[in-house]
DNA sequence: AAAGTATATTACTAATAAATCATATACTTT
DNA sequence: AAAGTATATGATTTATTAGTAATATACTTT
């Protein structure tokens, strides 16, 4: 895998989503998947197959304590791109409404 | 759309390694499709879509002179984003080879 | 107006991704 | 050791995506 993949697969473990819920849920810190899956609503397979794919790409940590297992987020960096990303979102939002409005 | 699919469509734009290279192209100002394909190795018509799906996005500005449509960035936020990202794979990339070298 | 050029779009294929349900694994408590 | 609980994984389905080749559209030049 060459850096500009290694790129994309960071970036796409965070462009979806339920997974961007499962960031904002991050945001105050470590949470186990008993705590992560019904507060997003969904399945406990698929949130931990987004977890395992997070993990994965290098966005979490993961820390075993008993039978739990907990994430958090590896990277401050995260935020601040979801933080970009929702600015550049608010920004095309406004833009179509303003064009709507006219 | 929510924000959040807001949000992680602008993402999305982002993050895929033909895409990305259309990215680190159009640093240096605007270029024109006849200008990307060939630089990224891709069909016209490929090149095409990915570029009317990043700009449907918002992340490109599209500006038409004569037969030619150029395509810049929208937002520096967008480079601000691959840098971070580059980052957080960079040091992945640097524990998984520590790991192998022990 | 005809030919040429740049871009977008359609039709298609192959690959990938997200979700569910069922099952396996790992640890804990009784 | 048996039962219970938390998480991960396999199998499957459906939807989405990236790519190619061919065609349509729009503009320019001759």
């Amino acid at each position: 895998m060459n850096s500009l993949e290694y790129s994309a697969e960071v970036l796409k473990a965070i462009a979806q989503p339920t997974r961007l819920r499962i960031i904002e849920l991050l945001r105050d810190g470590e949470h186990c998947v008993c705590e992560i899956f019904p507060a997003i609503g969904h399945e406990q397979s698929n949130t931990s197959r987004h977890l395992q794919m997070m993990l994965k790409s290098g966005i979490l940590n993961q820390r075993k304590d008993g039978l739990k297992i907990y994430y958090s987020l590896r990277h401050p960096e995260v935020l601040e791109m979801v933080r970009l990303a929702g600015l550049i979102a608010a920004h095309e939002a406004e833009q179509r409404a303003a064009l709507f409005a006219r």
